[in-house]
DNA sequence: ATTTTCTCCTGCATGC
DNA sequence: TGCATGCAGGAGAAAA
């Protein structure tokens, strides 16, 4: 899917269309992508209602009314995207939030992956999808690196899956854990309880770097994401090791090489990443 | 408790 | 060209 800074690209190039206004009309097309969509309640929630309120919170945004909030996630391949009335529906289309008679979005997930749902007013951090959910990596209130660290010390499981659970921390996934780890030099098997508190501050940072670099350049495009007018991100100009097996580190020249961690290609450089024994 | 595996679905690249 | 295979940026549930 898209990850925390294509969501949160999106997130703000909606906000500005929706804050203040309100939907007149939404029509689904399908009853359910990961699971049945509560068309009633949605309907109940955001018709004729002023929105006064589109956050992200990980990967999920919602879009708040004073009756609760529409959830989306946009999965592997979801759009969210702005169009005109006139517009012919492209394929996998399944629902449609119009504000007026020329301006509506349109959900459109060509694999389903994603979810529409509602979360009710005062259920904001309990809902069974966000109550899980861990620290924002770009909170600045948080000490990111100090959490990282006491999270990890019952970990032994490889730092890259420790850095793309969300239930520790949220909107790091497959691209963006590769190119923190090669930001920070730390080998993505590295086991997470190893990694000193001093290491973890280069994770920390270099995950933040990355993070913000991505939302600065509209996010990263790989094959499915684009932005609320369907443009594309350029991050994806910015990968240092995401996709580059066999080529040459930018860094040091070293060779980029991918494995297989928890079903997901993984990419590093063999040689200014690699594996600590004693750390 | 932690960690890996499975699953949902379509589209696209690759190779025979 | 057609067909099979594998892979794709997620994440929850189930299994280990």
């Amino acid at each position: 899917m898209p990850e925390l800074p294509e969501v949160e690209s999106l997130v703000r190039g909606i906000r500005t269309d929706l804050i203040g206004r309100s939907f007149s009309k939404i029509e689904f097309y399908r009853k359910d992508l990961r699971e049945t969509i509560p068309q009633k309640r949605l309907r109940q929630i955001l018709l004729g209602e002023i929105i006064h309120e589109v956050v992200r919170r990980g990967k999920y945004f919602l879009i708040g009314t004073n009756q609760g909030f529409l959830g989306v996630h946009l999965g592997m391949s979801g759009r969210f995207v702005k169009s005109d009335s006139t517009q012919p529906q492209v394929a996998h289309t399944h629902a449609c939030f119009e504000i007026n008679s020329d301006t509506q979005f349109r959900y459109i997930d060509p694999r389903r992956f994603g979810r529409l749902f509602s979360v009710e007013k005062n259920e904001k951090n309990d809902h069974p999808f966000l109550a899980g959910l861990g620290v924002e990596p770009l909170d600045k209130t948080i000490d990111l690196a100090k959490y990282l660290f006491q999270k990890s010390r019952t970990r032994k499981q490889p730092i890259k899956n420790f850095l793309m659970d969300s239930s520790v921390v949220v909107g790091i996934g497959n691209i963006y854990a590769s190119e923190a780890l090669w930001l920070s030099k730390i080998h993505p098997e590295q086991p997470a309880n190893t990694i000193s508190r001093n290491d973890f501050s280069r994770v920390a940072d270099a995950a933040r770097e990355v993070l913000n670099q991505a939302i600065a350049a509209g996010g990263t495009t790989f094959r499915d994401y684009r932005d609320k007018d369907g443009n594309p991100g350029y991050f994806q100009k910015n990968l240092s090791v995401y996709g580059k097996v066999t080529k040459p580190c930018s860094r040091c020249g070293g060779e980029v090489l991918r494995l297989t961690l928890a079903g997901r290609s993984t990419f590093f450089c063999s040689f200014c990443q690699k594996l600590k024994i004693n750390n």
